[in-house]
RNA sequence: GUCCCAGUAGCUCAGCUGGAUAGAGCAACAGCCUUCUAAGCUGUGGGUCGCAGGUUCGAAUCCUGCCUGGGACGCCA
């Protein structure tokens, strides 16, 4: 448990038992003491509004509540200086000094682990996330996606949840085809003989690429076969071919799955059958097809597993990886979808439910549009290849930094604005580079003091840390392992690009008010250092959750 | 037509399991470099929280309706 979660409920326990003393309330009738950390330093370290909340119960005014609740309250318990009762009836606490003076020290020892949680409790979670098809180049949409999937997993991980990143590749049914017969048409167009695209085929550079490669390298070999045993064969070329451009990219990008899981090994495994068998009361045959009814469970309409044809829509091996997720034995699957997948929703929670599985497992995140801009203007499609600006593009543009900032910087269903230019811009207006800065700062700071002598000491005089700024640092550095568990349980890694900078904040108006390295007051110095390294721990470990570089200098 | 997301300062957005005077960055304006990196800091101005009702001691936050913008509504994936 962390320094400022023990505190928390040492107070909570305090404010409880006061008001069971002054019987304002009984046991039972004791509502869930709600501590807040007031945003104006006038209303003290903490806060609380149990007096309003029992207002009704006690059946008297709140302010008079408040009184009699403090004249019980035992403020040496609580490590509490002075209580004020303000506005309507809430009851704010001022901490004693020293209540957070174990915070430095125990950052320098836990350095690269602080920050980390127990909040949860090791349970199983899986994410799945960016899953392209694997048909063409990553674009700006699925990199979104690819960021805030990447840092919720780090984040999760960070509050002790057992985490597994999971890709599904969709390599069976109709796309997959499409590409090979696309990269058929490539190959003999490269070697030289008539062939169109198929009309619902890929038309990509990549895919031309291909046919090229494959021609130098057999020649009309392929041409000569048999078409099936052709096809089979470009399918796998194909799948291989933008897989690997696909991992690739991800590698640079700096997000990593623990495992690919084939969809085609849904069909090899006879997955997709036994599916069907399950849900066989919740299915029924018209028009030739088998649906699926769905509106059983709240779906607008019922949806078709098999078509006319015979072969499976894209739902159908779909609810059979999602048994297989859940068979899988994870707390909670999260799936991290684009906007453009929203209408899926239902008809998922509905297969879960007709699975007989608890629909709480399910989750789903929805990763609104991003908006690209440059010079003023939308960016409607790359300049270089006239198709979506790919991720790749833009690392090339931007570097891995920015896009993986801004793309985690806000609220995944609010749609983004992402200017090139700012992105771009090594100035004040840049975020990533605000908040990189200040960790070069004080690495420049502590090369400083170790050519004047002085080393971080864990043992230095932290009580010497008095100042405002100071005390400002101390309680947002204590507040970083709450704020990584809550972004975990809320599955909003936002609250994390917006800590890192907040603290970064308070660090620049720290250097700007206060001087580190004083010969004059040595013993003060030595405390300053402790904290500086203290909060380059912090930034340090927060960025990593990021996955945002902490550079030494800049 | 149905569903999802958004609507908060000039711009981009936080805040939304109800709480005190609604916050940040940018932009604007005024200051701060012989002093640990000015990629920084300090200060000022700027808001009918889309609109209208409702619930509540209390609503940006919850409920209902409406308006605006974006997206989705295939036997495509």
């Amino acid at each position: 448990m962390s320094l400022l979660t023990q505190t928390e409920e040492a107070l909570k326990q305090q404010i409880k038992d006061a008001v069971l003393q002054a019987g304002l309330a009984n046991e039972d009738k004791m509502p869930e003491v709600e501590l807040e950390k007031p945003k104006d330093k006038n209303h003290g370290d903490f806060a609380t509004n149990i007096a309003m909340q029992l207002a009704r119960v006690a059946k008297k005014a709140p302010r008079q509540i408040a009184e009699e609740m403090v004249s019980h309250f035992n403020h040496a318990e609580a490590s509490v200086e002075k209580v004020e009762i303000a506005g309507p009836g809430f009851i704010n606490f001022f901490m004693k000094e020293d209540f957070l003076g174990s915070i430095v020290p125990n950052i320098l020892k836990d350095g690269a682990a602080y920050g980390r949680s127990q909040a949860g409790n090791n349970e199983r979670v899986q994410v799945e996330f960016v899953s392209v098809n694997p048909t063409g180049d990553l674009h700006l949409g699925h990199a979104r996606g690819a960021a805030f999937g990447d840092v919720l997993c780090n984040i999760l991980d960070a509050a002790g949840y057992q985490v597994e990143r999971e890709y599904y590749i969709n390599d069976a049914g109709n796309q997959i085809d499409n590409l090979a017969l696309s990269v058929e048409a490539r190959y003999l167009q490269a070697l030289g003989q008539e062939a169109t695209l198929p009309e619902d085929g890929y038309h990509g550079e990549d895919i031309a690429e291909i046919g090229k490669q494959l021609s130098q390298e057999y020649g009309d070999e392929w041409a000569q076969k048999d078409k099936e045993e052709r096809l089979a064969f470009f399918k796998e070329y194909g799948l291989n071919y933008e897989l690997g451009k696909i991992k690739k990219d991800l590698q640079t990008f700096g997000v990593h799955f623990d495992s690919w899981f084939s969809e085609r090994s849904l069909y090899k495994d006879n997955k997709i059958v036994e599916t069907l068998e399950k849900i066989a009361a919740y299915t029924y045959e018209k028009d030739g097809a088998t649906w699926f009814r769905s509106t059983e469970f709240g779906d607008d309409k019922d949806r078709v597993l098999i078509k006319q044809d015979g072969s499976y829509t894209y739902l159908t091996p779909d609810i059979a990886y999602h048994k297989n997720k859940l068979d899988r034995g994870f707390n909670q699957i999260i799936n991290v979808w684009g906007a453009d997948h929203h209408g899926y929703i239902p008809r998922m929670r509905a297969a879960i439910q007709a699975l007989g599985y608890p629909v709480e497992k399910f989750a789903v995140k929805i990763i609104q549009m991003v908006n690209l801009f440059e010079n003023g203007e939308k960016v409607r499609m790359s300049k270089r290849t006239g198709k979506a600006v790919a991720l790749r593009e833009l690392m090339e543009e931007v570097g891995v930094d920015a896009v993986r900032y801004y793309f985690v910087m806000r609220s995944n269903d609010s749609q983004l604005d992402f200017d090139m230019d700012l992105a771009r811009s090594q100035s004040n207006d840049n975020p990533v580079f605000y908040v990189q800065y200040a960790h070069a700062r004080i690495c420049t700071m502590l090369k400083q003091a170790e050519s004047k002598g002085f080393s971080v000491d864990s043992k230095a005089d932290v009580s010497l840390l008095t100042t405002e700024k100071e005390s400002d640092l101390l309680k947002k550095l204590a507040a970083f392992p709450q704020v990584i568990a809550d972004a975990a349980i809320k599955q909003t890694p936002h609250k994390v690009t917006q800590y890192v900078f907040d603290l970064a904040s308070l660090l620049h108006s720290f250097y700007n008010a206060e001087k580190v390295l004083d010969m004059d007051h040595k013993e003060r110095t030595k405390a300053r250092i402790a904290l500086m390294q203290a909060v380059k721990i912090t930034l340090a470990n927060a960025l990593r959750v990021i996955g945002v570089s902490a550079p030494e200098k800049m």
